[in-house]
DNA sequence: TCTTGACCTGTTATGATATTACATACATAG
DNA sequence: CTATGTATGTAATATCATAACAGGTCAAGA
């Protein structure tokens, strides 16, 4: 088996988008999760590894009812925790991320001007504080564009704790 | 009026968290607002300065649901619709922002390894690349620091076009 | 004044995403 | 072999979002 880095797939930023030997960066990506998952002592287990397979098959994000309609076609359960509960194990175990939403609204504190705003979450207090963001969102221009990607809207939000919820911690 | 700066409020990214004179950012606020819709030729209804007000009023991210119990309270139609429409207006005005998520999920190209991924979400064909975003990230964390908020997790996203998509447009 | 057309609001219905609660099966330590 | 913890299956329901259409308001122009 090859060391990650020959794999030149998906995980080169350079060659994300353009064409590569797909299927070997899946089976490399499996050989690995089975090996994480086992030195963390967890279990790989059909379904899960099935739902890996499934996200690695695409090149995309895939929403939960995606994975389980694919999921029901290979016979395992069609009810929607099936495929929540394998991709939250997956998220866990750092082998899949999730794209999330807050499903929110703020009211936008620099109205009428041009501002690049990252969105600052308080886990506790759910306070939301909208912070200048161009430096970050400059930082993402730029490694967007090593992969030849334009950048149109970008979300930077941050979950964490506001400083009166850290003092009371 | 005072001009912007004057006011003491939640604009300003260091007392963002900090306790300040909120009313007056929220007259501010709407004042402004009513300047802004009038210079654009669009029209803050009753409905859309209530949404708007809401929004001032919570120091936090609020639901479409949470927005349209209020605006029920205050006698205005309690269907959806209703919400999402105001709350969509004062986006396009630049009044207010939608704080999204794509609920969807990748495959991690880097399991095992400590990274900070940024997602370059292609609207096209909606492939998905996960970019080294270190950089992004260190410029989120210093930006936060400014107002003493912690950072524990960040999500950044980018929507736009990948080199494939560019070339056929 | 009347009509027209643009835009705003309300309502019904439905689609899409996510979780709770509980029942069953299964692996493995003792 | 059995008890325990963990994984899976299923039903029901909660939460978030949009499509489609009906009616109201208002201003510009005939």
């Amino acid at each position: 088996m090859p060391a990650p880095q020959d794999c030149p797939g998906c995980a080169t930023p350079d060659l994300a988008f353009a064409a590569h030997d797909h299927a070997h960066c899946t089976a490399d990506a499996l050989a690995r999760a089975e090996a994480l998952t086992a030195a963390a002592g967890a279990r790989l287990t059909p379904v899960r590894r099935r739902v890996l397979e499934i996200l690695l098959e695409e090149h995309r994000a895939l929403g939960a009812y995606d994975v389980l309609s694919r999921l029901a076609q290979d016979g395992y359960g069609n009810q929607p925790p099936v495929a929540y509960r394998a991709l939250e194990f997956l998220v866990d175990q750092g082998l899949a991320h999730r794209i999330q939403r807050l499903n929110a609204f703020t009211a936008c504190v620099h109205p009428g001007e041009d501002h690049a705003p990252a969105f600052l979450i308080c886990r506790s207090c759910h306070a939301v504080a909208e912070a200048p963001a161009a430096q970050a969102r400059a930082a993402l221009d730029s490694a967007a564009a090593q992969s030849g990607f334009l950048v149109e809207r970008a979300t930077i939000e941050a979950l964490g704790l506001c400083p009166t919820c850290r003092g009371q911690a």
